[in-house]
DNA sequence: TTGTACGCGTTATCAC
DNA sequence: GTGATAACGCGTACAA
């Protein structure tokens, strides 16, 4: 312990700041392993240029003195936060109760787990104030986003594109070109839901799609229309909905009114779909006998439905892992392009189709 | 822009690192500004020590260059990180939708947001690996800490307790002196749930109480004992649950089966309620005429219960607030002695009582 | 393989 | 009021 360092200028006892937080420093490493802080530094960032004898004993004091890096310090040395953000448009605590956003988290903390990466969630005000969160992301706090726009908030969207932030998108961003994402294949869940009808015989298939500025409205909209063409059946059968249960409910009946003859239903959410049934019920139809009905999402909310639907099932989770590791790459210099990924679509069968 | 930044040591072009992040520097600001490092720190901190031309020229420079601090070159000097963790324990999505935590993330995300500090959500492992946590938060990385510790997780509250590290308890935690926290009257709420009861002229009032290891379940078990002793009546209908809807039925069933003649019941949470409710359907019993039932929470579910649940309500997101703001307060200094706050319960009267 | 020294951007102290 | 400068704790060219 008679180490002294004598590295850097001269220390003279002069310049105030407060008082030392306590914790051990590289420096009290290095004196108490008898190496300078640079070669306590390699061993602690796993560098290659260091005799066994020096990290063993740098490793030892590491341990005996219970020494972590500061995060700032490092952080700044290096340029790095270590952190990345979740921003969550329309944080009201219904939106954030949505299993789809749980999961998200969920899986995104996973994802980030194994990189050490930290977490920020970003909650947009109530209001949707994006500028906030633009100014955040902006202040150099994270070292990237990952941005749950799969609603509709285009001014978000665009505002990070000019951010120089790396960003990963859940859901495909509308409106903005060269991003990165990754989301499901709507465009086939909606393909194959529709095959599914047509394969148990329906011939008069109708949707209630998702709106009409979200890309998983559109391209679920867009499936549907692709199993029908290629069957050489007509797809007028259309109504709109705003992916709740209460909009579903007023589109299907919508539909019912003015296509009395359907005998199938795709419906572009789970949601929606237990709004369709309700009405089915209410007009005495009979699931799936009289008019068979497949929903999309399967977030532990399809079972439940009377009947149980049969549904197109999100891999939210696995989403949201894929893009904290595509964040990851993107962060650690492989994949400097914007890239995409699709997760493929799951059919899971229950009563109503 | 003639003016030459001198200060320091002389800067020999020599010593490498990585190009620079292209964010101006507090030393740009300085330049442009023609004044020195410290007077421009002023300025931006608030500081009062400054003349009026100088602030303006800092300011003009600041809004020229769009210079914003570096996060983690200020944290480094001051000590602190700028933001706080929300530790939540069990991180399966189901946990996570809960109401009960999708309104606390809101809550103290919306009162974080008045002190500019962020929140870094950290999910305890599934499996329960409490231990990654402990070191996060021992790391350096939040300047504190608050704990949704409302489920079962004394040893992450004992290891919490040993770090030093500011924190607060949302929900009474267990086993623990001297910590801060927030919570609802739970006593209280659970007493006024019964004397609603006896008001209504029930006589025999039993209860399904929640677990005897978490503060909730306690508390609320003897909040409804206050309440039949103080107007003479006997508590022996007791039995428990874990705050599921099984358990709930389950313990619902046990209850009448040893007190057939319960007219009035307190369930601990809403969730186990509508389980008693299922139970007291089935055996043919009438609510409210029969037996008449209070549930505790209020977070949305109860009214969609048959009968809507008569419940107390607990202010959630006020909790979330309240404890972000005493997080607050110790960090800033004021109070330095830990604390607890409750909030009071509030009736919700719907059809079961 | 190791040590020296610089730089990261900011704050805080002290002397003017 | 203001300027100069020592920390803050760490990473890393460069020299040795």
């Amino acid at each position: 312990m008679t180490t002294q360092e004598v590295g850097d200028r001269a220390r003279r006892p002069s310049g105030g700041h407060r008082p030392r937080h306590g914790s051990p420093t590289i420096r009290q490493v290095a004196a108490a392993a008898g190496v300078s802080r640079a070669t306590a530094s390699r061993v602690i960032n796993g560098g290659e240029l260091v005799s066994d004898q020096a990290r063993a004993a740098v490793e030892a004091a590491i341990a005996q003195l219970g020494f972590r890096p500061n995060p700032m310090a490092r952080g700044l040395a290096r340029g790095r936060t270590g952190s990345i953000a979740l921003v969550v448009p329309e944080p009201n605590s219904r939106v954030l109760s949505d299993p789809f956003f749980a999961e998200t988290i969920v899986g995104l903390s996973a994802s980030l787990e194994a990189h050490e990466l930290q977490m920020v969630l970003l909650l947009a005000r109530a209001g949707g104030r994006t500028e906030r969160i633009v100014q955040f992301l902006a202040g150099g706090h994270v070292d990237g986003a990952i941005i749950a726009s799969h609603h509709r908030d285009q001014a978000l969207d665009e505002a990070v594109q000019e951010l120089e932030l790396p960003c990963v998108f859940i859901g495909r961003p509308l409106g903005i070109g060269r991003a990165s994402y990754v989301d499901m294949d709507n465009v086939l869940g909606a393909r194959v839901a529709t095959e599914h009808l047509l394969a148990s015989g329906r011939r008069r298939v109708g949707t209630v799609a998702g709106p009409g500025d979200m890309s998983a409205g559109i391209d679920r909209l867009r499936g549907w229309q692709e199993a029908l063409t290629a069957a050489g059946l007509p797809t007028d059968a259309v109504e709109t909905g705003d992916f709740t249960t209460e909009g579903g409910e007023a589109a299907a009946r919508r539909l019912l009114t003015a296509h009395p003859d359907i005998d199938g239903l795709f419906v572009a959410s789970d949601l929606m779909a237990a709004g369709a049934l309700a009405v089915l019920a209410k007009d005495g139809r009979r699931v799936p006998q009289d008019v068979a009905v497949v929903g999309f999402d399967d977030l532990g909310f399809a079972e439940t439905t009377d009947p149980p639907l049969t549904t197109v099932a999100q891999p939210v989770t696995q989403i949201a892992e894929r893009a904290g590791e595509m964040l990851q790459g993107i962060l650690s210099g492989l994949q400097p392009e914007p890239a995409s990924e699709l997760f493929p679509p799951r059919l899971v069968r229950r009563a109503s189709a």
